[in-house]
DNA sequence: GGATATATGATATAATATAACACTATGAAA
DNA sequence: TTTCATAGTGTTATATTATATCATATATCC
């Protein structure tokens, strides 16, 4: 089946439904791999394993809960070795800060440069990542009219999923 | 003049151009007091200087600046005091919380409810807020389909305002 | 191999935000 | 008028998130 246009633009849906856990974080590390290899980046075994964590937590996660989990293996990572893994993440496009939620989550698309839009729910913090077009466009226009310059376009829009707005 | 539809929908500029600040501010508080009214809230004098502050500051400021400040008059206020004071004017519509700055700036059309869209300058960390209807409803459109209902819109986007392009 | 840059270890502290409980004032109900 | 309930604030302590700084290790390039 062909993928629509709008299906393209979903980068990383709400997963509440079923879907394979592991081989998703497997992809996110070999589309690391990739990324790195291509722009000459170092992806040593500590940035590996802090995205790792962000994607198996499979959503939002802050820094002192993958902190709590690095230390599994390495009894004394501090936070500065978390945040120093999750600066270079977030640099070199592999993951996202959700600022409204003080939490990091896996790019869905690190290969490609995009902007992006992020659904956050209020009630189960899930967040659907997009890449609308339509929205980006109308973001670009009105700054463009106002002089201003766009460094990354991130949009964080917070209100209810679909999954919470049926179970509350 | 007639204001253009593009002008309705600009609520707060970038302003480092002259303008009464001072007359900015009471304005402001002749807003909040008027909605206040309206919506039976207890506008408070400590709530009240907490807004004055805040429009005072002229562009967005943190939580323990405004608490700094807020000390000169109020010897012994502490973090809660000023907290306090903040959510209850987030709640009602009279401030906004800038989350890619964990700061807080004033609301430039509390009188009427309406969504938002922050830009957000790298550098003089200057903000102008908008309500765009093209963003507003590509946003909406977007959620709709996904079955995200928003509740609060707020969108963020990071850049370089004009000024500081020329600047630098 | 030595110089340089990059990455990580380790300790301390800064910056932002909330919890919990006490006190006061105001106004409604008895 | 007392009592009760509520909203607002005071006060102390602590939680959460993030960074500065200096030391050590590891890789890279000449």
């Amino acid at each position: 089946m062909k993928k629509s246009s709008d299906d393209r633009q979903v980068i990383a849906p709400f997963h509440s439904h079923a879907h394979d856990h592991g081989q998703c974080v497997v992809d996110a590390i070999a589309a690391a791999e990739t990324c790195c290899a291509k722009d000459g980046l170092s992806f040593t075994p500590l940035r590996r394993q802090v995205l790792e964590l962000v994607w198996s937590s499979h959503g939002p996660i802050g820094a002192y809960d993958l902190l709590e989990k690095l230390r599994a293996s390495r009894r004394n990572a501090a936070p500065p070795t978390v945040y120093r893994a999750l600066d270079f993440l977030m640099e070199n496009g592999l993951i996202h800060r959700i600022e409204s939620l003080n939490a990091y989550v896996g790019c869905g698309d690190p290969e490609r440069h995009h902007g992006a839009q992020f659904l956050i729910c209020r009630d189960c913090q899930c967040v659907a990542e997009l890449d609308d077009d339509e929205i980006g466009k109308a973001v670009t226009r009105r700054a463009k009219a106002l002089g201003f310059s766009i460094h990354q376009q991130t949009v964080e829009v917070v209100g209810q999923c679909a999954d919470c707005a049926a179970r509350l």
